[in-house]
DNA sequence: AGGGCGAGGTCGATGGCGTCCACGGACTGT
DNA sequence: ACAGTCCGTGGACGCCATCGACCTCGCCCT
């Protein structure tokens, strides 16, 4: 994991299609030698998928909801997650600090199926309650922080 | 945006980097109609952009914190936003429905740089109160829910 | 009903790219 | 000093991206 490895991970977190011809005239390196560090980065769990990234609504996603979820005491974690790990419509799960164990972000089509949702997830066994915060837009997501040591 | 078109955005979502030869056979046509269709929704604002996902912790953003942010009454929303995308460790904003105007997801490298971002935003202009979760995981993230009709 | 038109597809060609392989130089430990 | 290992380069070859020409179908206008 040296400096080429950290650049080469920034030009793909800000475009998963370039080329490796073209990585590789970024970085410096024969294309071969790239395909290498890229093939490695993948099996070592650096890079973990290459996804396009869709506005939400374009594909039938029009609501954004962030759910926080308070277990009951002696709920088991592993069971709830794997509960909420079953539900499509949650696309994000982080296991936080505080009494709320987790924080869900929800993508629905409607309200009327996030209100399911919402009922599913106090429905799960474990679960003791759950806060739903609705966004009203998304300002931006998943923007890249260049990593690198300032630029190059 | 028929069938197909929602057929190659989920591809993509899966995998942005399979070739146009590959997305062609799936979906059933020839290369270069995929080319023009995938050519048409990244034009079109539904593809967005191809980002590599990389597991943080590997390239030093070990620490997750999702931050609440209250506007002062009168405070010019704009002004905030302004200066929050300015922030690189922000890499998502929510403008939510309530009190807390915005849901922030940050990620830096250590509890200090969290401590110092709190406070900048703080002082930002427009920003009566933070009210900060650090994550001490995360599950999941970004996980494409298939948009298809059932499956296909 | 018939003809023109546009959208969107296939097919074929070509240049560049991905990917395999053999080879070579630097660094390490003995 | 020497051998082994790691990591790179260069060449080769088949596949892919991409362009242009043509085709087909549905629609609209007369």
């Amino acid at each position: 994991m040296d400096a080429i490895d950290l650049a080469l991970v920034d030009l793909l977190r800000g475009n998963a299609r370039l080329s490796y011809a073209e990585l590789a005239r970024q970085v410096g390196l024969s294309a071969p030698a790239v395909h290498e560090r890229v093939g490695k980065l993948e099996a070592g769990g650096v890079i973990r998928a290459y996804r396009a990234e869709v506005e939400p609504e374009t594909i039938g996603l029009a609501v954004t909801a962030l759910i926080s979820v308070v277990e009951d005491s002696g709920a088991d974690t592993d069971d709830v997650l794997e509960a909420v790990r079953a539900m499509p419509e949650i696309e994000s799960c982080y296991f936080m600090a505080g009494v709320e164990s987790f924080l869900l972000k929800a993508r629905v089509s409607t309200i009327a199926e996030l209100e399911q949702l919402i009922v599913r997830l106090n429905r799960t066994p474990g679960v003791a309650s759950t806060r739903t915060s609705i966004a009203l837009s998304t300002k931006w997501e998943n923007r890249p922080q260049p990593v690198g040591p300032s630029s190059s």
